[in-house]
DNA sequence: GTTTAAATTAAACGTTTGTTTAACTTTGTC
DNA sequence: GACAAAGTTAAACAAACGTTTAATTTAAAC
């Protein structure tokens, strides 16, 4: 994989945060340019065009994806709820902390025309339910977890309700509880809530027990 | 609210299906002049504005939510999970039904930058949510819900399942048991999954039964 | 210090964008 | 049939778009 240098970086975490909140085609290289505090040029210079320059965030941040989860593969002394459970905070704590990035994805995912980079939305989704299937499975021949599950199903809400949140960050702050928290206190208090939220759901569903 | 007629409507679904497509910066009036087999200035005639003609696409939608809302308060007869299941599978009827305006809602609430679409949405959900929560807080006290639940976290999966599925829809038809369905076939079949699904989650977090 | 390659720039490129114009046609009214 | 309003059109508009050019500066190597 290719290294970048520091402008480089600037221009992708630029475009990355540009491209979230106004879309792709809402997102001018003039923008990012300005933004990044580079010359136009410079952007077709290092990247080759904006449509390589989406490429290379999801390039650079498909492969920090899969070293996560490589990682998630090697906790092979817990529990299979432990496990879940572990995987679920994993998940959150990497989604939250790439909020930027996941909202790429959820936007294009949406594109029905063939891009190169749907393709590899949905080979991702395939990888980390081919991380989550094995453990059900095992855990249902043990007969620890129930039987009749849809594990597809299942990720579909965990991606479905973290995507939802994203954006609801912004507009959950007038909650009550959440009305006198400084940003990272917020931060920390809508992940202790959608994880609390999804480890039942999934205990739930997976073990007939709360 | 306005009538329209037979070529604004045209205009409408075309624009709807485009946006939903593409984004609404990546659909030009162009495209929709020419899909609509209209000429270009008839937009800027009817509509005002690309903007507005957004805008009309979601008051349109919108009315109908709110009629959909409405009659959804008529149903006291029943059971509290009843009334739960029956809302689930209208929620998912209904937002299957509009797919592309759910995908356009899907990209729209992604949006930083302050947007009268983006309030709209925020509101509607919020009607949607204070039409689930009376019923399970009167179950509460009536003893038949369990009492610690997340009423806004258990919304924010059902519409975060749905807006799942609703992209997943062109590349799950990989699936082993949907493969010889035709269109039809397998959008019913999409949809006893995803109700079956939501609906034994539902029922798990708010009874503790299954 | 000279040479070579990489980095950087302002300007210009040709398209495409959303919108408007002005002329023309249709429709309905008296 | 004349008149007015609504509908429809091709053409033109300026602005913004992504990209390229050609000139210049910086950096590295010998």
């Amino acid at each position: 994989m290719e290294e970048y240098s520091e402008k480089q970086l600037s221009i992708l975490t630029v475009a990355e945060r540009l491209f979230a909140d106004q879309g792709f085609h809402g997102t001018s290289v003039r923008d990012i340019a300005q933004e990044a505090d580079v010359n136009i040029a410079m952007i077709s210079y290092y990247f080759g065009s904006k449509d390589k320059l989406l490429e290379s965030i999801f390039k650079y941040r498909m492969e920090a994806s899969r070293k996560f989860i490589n990682e998630l593969l090697e906790n092979d002394t817990m529990e299979p709820l432990e496990k879940i459970n572990s995987l679920i905070d994993r998940f959150i704590n990497k989604m939250l902390g790439e909020q930027y990035f996941q909202c790429i994805m959820s936007r294009e995912q949406l594109n029905s025309q063939q891009s190169p980079v749907r393709d590899l939305i949905w080979q991702l989704k395939g990888e980390m339910l081919g991380l989550m299937r094995p453990i059900v499975t095992n855990a249902q021949e043990a007969g620890i977890f129930y039987k009749d599950v849809d594990v597809e199903m299942l990720m579909t809400s965990l991606f479905g309700t973290i995507h939802q949140v994203i954006p609801a960050k912004h507009i959950l702050r007038t909650n009550p509880e959440a009305k006198d928290l400084n940003d990272d206190e917020y931060r920390e208090y809508l992940k202790n809530r959608v994880s609390t939220h999804l480890k039942k759901l999934f205990k739930a569903i997976l073990t007939h027990e709360f």
